[in-house]
DNA sequence: GCCGTTTTCGGCCCGACTGTTTTCAGTCG
């Protein structure tokens, strides 16, 4: 069962548990459990199993037991219980927008409402204004909702960092290019450098509000907006990203900057241990509850100070231990885009690539890197891009050549190659042609579909092959078109712990993978991490910032990261 | 239901918005 799975059934025990009227941190306790157990790095199942799901945050007892039932008989007796009294499709019905789990209650008390269809039929036929507490608007808000639900693709939910960033830094550019604005800046999820995002939140300060709204209207990039006003305005834009521009005091920027950068998680976090010490957060200010002192903050560094906390870069505010570790000083020194000295994943012409040889080491070299691996695929990659054994012999004379005629101590070319996992953890090459590279990646790109045990069996005996010196994109997913494959990644790094194979971060923005959670455990293992861009072309080796931005969240220093080395250094690690 | 450098019992983030209300409950982020 996956964390998925486990956290989807608490989630709806939780909103069972709600509708039948429990108090509402019990139902909180679900779902803050519920949500712990999907970002968990590694198997629930396999912790519960062991009998260390309490580990988890947020799981206790009961839930550890309500854990164990579910893995052990495929239902939790709670929720088959609670089941029995209310029809399990009024789960869906919670999960309108605007129609929470008191609500739906009250429809199906009045209305016998059990389903999505007898929603939709009840708000048609004008019989929810006749329900206390609820009128016409109710009726014409639960069709909207639904309709919007049940748009196929419906709407364009969360996107690709590399799709909204680029949105949300041409609107506060231009926003700051306004007469009237002081301060502009980018926060939520896209400041956080999150794999996806649901919106564009920018916060500002002007001295005409107002006009800096009415002027975000007219940019070109916004579709549909609502009304401006000096608090600020919610727009949408072409391709249906939404849009919030906050405007406030200069005097409480830094407070309104650190509550819309979030996480949510994070701001819970922070907030509730201010209680604990008498202090009251908000995005307006932090209020002394003893005397009703209110501190406003310009700037975030004045927020964190003030509760008691170093700053906290955005990329580590997940509510992952970070603000424990900012109190007591022990926050990491994250790794900078500025801190690479090579690339070590780059495709040419040669395989997949769209560049040729020449054209990637120069854009290489102009990237300012000591050095650059070039890993076109190997001789078994479908698509006619396969590199048979005698070519990559050639490729190997080609790097040699150009790093005659071009090398020189600041910059270096390395051969190397993406070289495929078979079913059986073998390499599709022949040995002593893979000990003649300078850099060998190994990666899985076909057969998926096998089982957790046999994923990691395959990638575990890559790993050790001696040969092999680093694990290209280990878990295979594509971000919102293809989930993980399933594999073990503890075990996963443990075994390249052990053999000082690397595992790189894939900048790629469709990939980032390991991703951060994942990133962290195996440098907690003792793993070294490599950045790389998988360039298929000289435009995506800026990618270099995607796998930065996965680092710096999964916590990772300098040191963490292997290809922050020269090559004389680099080239010790792989001895 | 969870949790503990003020607690093993008594707390549990904070405010905006909406729609329905004569002062607030529910939902959302």
């Amino acid at each position: 069962m996956t964390n998925g799975d486990i956290a989807a059934a608490l989630e709806e025990l939780g909103v069972l548990y709600e509708l039948d009227g429990a108090v509402r941190y019990r139902v909180l306790a679900y779902s803050t459990a519920a949500r712990a157990i999907r970002e968990s790095p590694v198997s629930v199942e396999e912790l519960a199993r062991a009998g260390r799901a309490t580990e988890i945050p947020g799981v206790g007892k009961t839930l550890a037991e309500k854990i164990d039932a579910l893995l052990d008989t495929g239902e939790i007796p709670a929720a088959a219980k609670l089941k029995a009294k209310f029809p399990a499709t009024l789960v869906a019905v919670t999960r309108v927008p605007g129609i929470g789990p008191k609500t739906a209650r009250l429809l199906w008390e009045e209305l016998q409402i059990a389903t999505l269809e007898d929603l939709k039929k009840a708000a048609e036929e004008e019989k929810i204004r006749d329900v206390k507490g609820l009128g016409p608007k109710a009726e014409v808000n639960v069709l909207a909702s639904l309709e919007r639900l049940g748009e196929p693709g419906e709407g364009p939910g969360r996107l690709l960092l590399s799709t909204v960033r680029p949105i949300a830094l041409e609107l506060a550019a231009a926003l700051r290019e306004h007469p009237g604005a002081h301060r502009v800046e980018v926060a939520g999820s896209v400041r956080r450098w999150a794999d996806t995002n649901k919106d564009i939140d920018i916060i500002a300060t002007a001295e005409e509000p107002k006009e800096l709204a009415e002027f975000l209207v007219g940019h070109a990039l916004v579709a549909a907006a609502g009304n401006p006003s000096d608090k600020g305005l919610r727009a949408q834009t072409h391709n249906g990203i939404s849009v919030d521009l906050r405007i406030v005091p200069p005097a409480a920027f830094g407070n309104l900057l650190q509550h819309f950068t979030g996480s949510q998680a994070h701001n819970i976090q922070l907030r509730e241990d201010a209680v604990k010490r008498g202090l009251s957060v908000s995005e307006h200010g932090i209020t002394d509850t003893e005397t009703d002192e209110v501190t406003t903050c310009e700037t975030e560094h004045q927020v964190y100070k003030r509760l008691g906390y170093e700053f906290i870069e955005p990329e580590l505010r997940e509510g992952r231990g970070e603000l424990k570790a900012a109190r007591e000083g022990e926050l990491p020194k994250l790794v900078e885009l500025g801190d690479l000295r090579g690339d070590l994943h780059a495709h040419t012409t040669l395989s997949d690539g769209r560049n040729s040889l020449d054209e990637m080491a120069a854009a290489g070299r102009e990237r300012g890197y000591a050095y650059m691996a070039i890993t076109d695929h190997s001789a078994s990659h479908g698509f006619g891009d396969d590199v048979q054994p005698d070519r990559l012999r050639e490729r190997i004379e080609e790097v040699a050549a150009w790093n005659e005629e071009h090398g020189s101590r600041r910059f270096r070319l390395l051969v190397g190659s993406e070289i495929n996992i078979g079913l059986d953890g073998s390499l599709d090459y022949p040995e002593d042609l893979v000990a003649e590279l300078d850099w060998v990646m190994a990666s899985v790109h076909t057969s998926f579909n096998v089982s957790e045990k046999d994923m990691t069996s395959r990638v575990v005996a890559a790993i050790e092959d001696p040969n092999v010196d680093c694990i290209g994109h280990l878990t295979g997913r594509l971000i919102g078109k293809r989930e993980p494959y399933g594999i073990d990644v503890e075990a996963v790094a443990e075994a390249a712990a052990r053999t000082g194979t690397m595992i790189e971060i894939n900048g790629n923005p469709n990939r980032r993978d390991l991703n951060d959670r994942h990133a962290r455990l195996a440098a907690d293992a003792g793993v070294r991490i490599v950045l790389n861009t998988d360039a298929h072309g000289i435009d995506t080796l800026a990618n270099m910032t995607y796998a930065v931005a996965t680092a710096r969240r999964a916590w990772l220093t300098k040191a963490d990261v292997a290809n922050t080395r020269t090559w004389s250094e680099f080239k010790k690690l792989l001895s």
